[in-house]
DNA sequence: GCAAAATGTCAAG
DNA sequence: TTGACCTTTTGCA
């Protein structure tokens, strides 16, 4: 399930499976039928992500999608099996394959109408061309709680509520810290940070936010439950001081974080 | 067999 | 702030 790494990461791969070449389209769940045949059988020239959003240009119009809290891609080779249960989406070339299931968005856009998209998000921390100022900016002169900001799309795109909770952790920020009390020294490292762990997120397909020194198993594959510091760790002893990690709601979301480490 | 939860967003009130 | 929506997986009877 998908924060901004996912989608750079499916972006990456459809570029290297899909890029450049003849698409065949439909949408056997029927919820995209009219999509499908627009953009059916048309060339992929461009592939890009912005934060949580995917887009496959086909000469003039863009294919946009949005997983959402349930979406999922899956593809392989060769021939896919027979459409099974809800595929909005299904795109094949001669010798690969791709499933869409469960987006909140999957829809087709011209050019004017992905720039409206475009423009309420945020920069993104895993595009070369983000502007870190612009999300500072935006943070130094809001009121809302540090752990809103970063999941409001418009401020940061991508950041999702695993990252959340594990940049605040990393930097011993309070979620509930209004914006504009963060110090802006803070916010640079913040920022940097996530460059590095969204990175690691988009070459490993997952989301590792611990030091090598806090996995309970450092040579090996990593476990899943050594891979966060607070994520998911709700009264289970912090990694760092033993303190058992809090949980609460924090922009409609589950925050998780350690009152001792990250208090004000 | 079914409820609940899950890395998200938007519109209505 | 709340509810609706998209789907799959897990855990409990």
């Amino acid at each position: 399930m998908p924060e901004g790494h996912t989608i750079h990461r499916l972006a990456r791969r459809h570029r290297q499976h899909f890029g450049g070449l003849q698409v065949a389209k439909s949408s056997p769940q029927g919820r995209f039928e009219e999509g499908a045949a627009l953009l059916d059988g048309q060339v992929l020239d461009e592939v890009d992500a912005w934060g949580k959003h995917l887009f496959h240009r086909y000469d003039d119009l863009w294919l946009h999608v949005h997983l959402g809290l349930f979406g999922r891609f899956r593809d392989g080779r060769g021939e896919p099996d027979e459409p099974r249960g809800a595929l909005r989406l299904r795109i094949t070339t001669t010798d690969r394959w791709a499933d869409l299931r469960g987006p909140t968005a999957c829809e087709v856009l011209t050019a004017p109408e992905r720039g409206v998209l475009l423009a309420r998000l945020g920069p993104d921390p895993l595009r070369p061309d983000a502007d870190r100022d612009a999300a500072a900016a935006r943070i130094a002169r809001s009121r809302a709680p540090i752990g809103t900001l970063l999941m409001d799309q418009s401020a940061v795109a991508g950041v999702g509520n695993v990252y959340r909770s594990e940049i605040l952790f990393r930097h011993e920020v309070d979620p509930w810290l209004p914006g504009r009390e963060l110090d802006p020294t803070t916010w640079e490292a913040m920022w940097d940070d996530l460059v590095v762990m969204m990175t690691a997120g988009v070459q490993s397909g997952r989301i590792v936010t611990t030091e090598p020194e806090h996995r309970e198993r450092p040579e090996g594959r990593v476990r899943r439950v050594d891979a966060s510091y607070v994520y998911g760790r709700a009264g289970r002893p912090c990694r760092m001081c033993g303190t058992p990690v809090e949980r609460a709601e924090l922009a409609a979301r589950t925050a998780f974080w350690c009152p001792i480490c990250q208090a004000r």
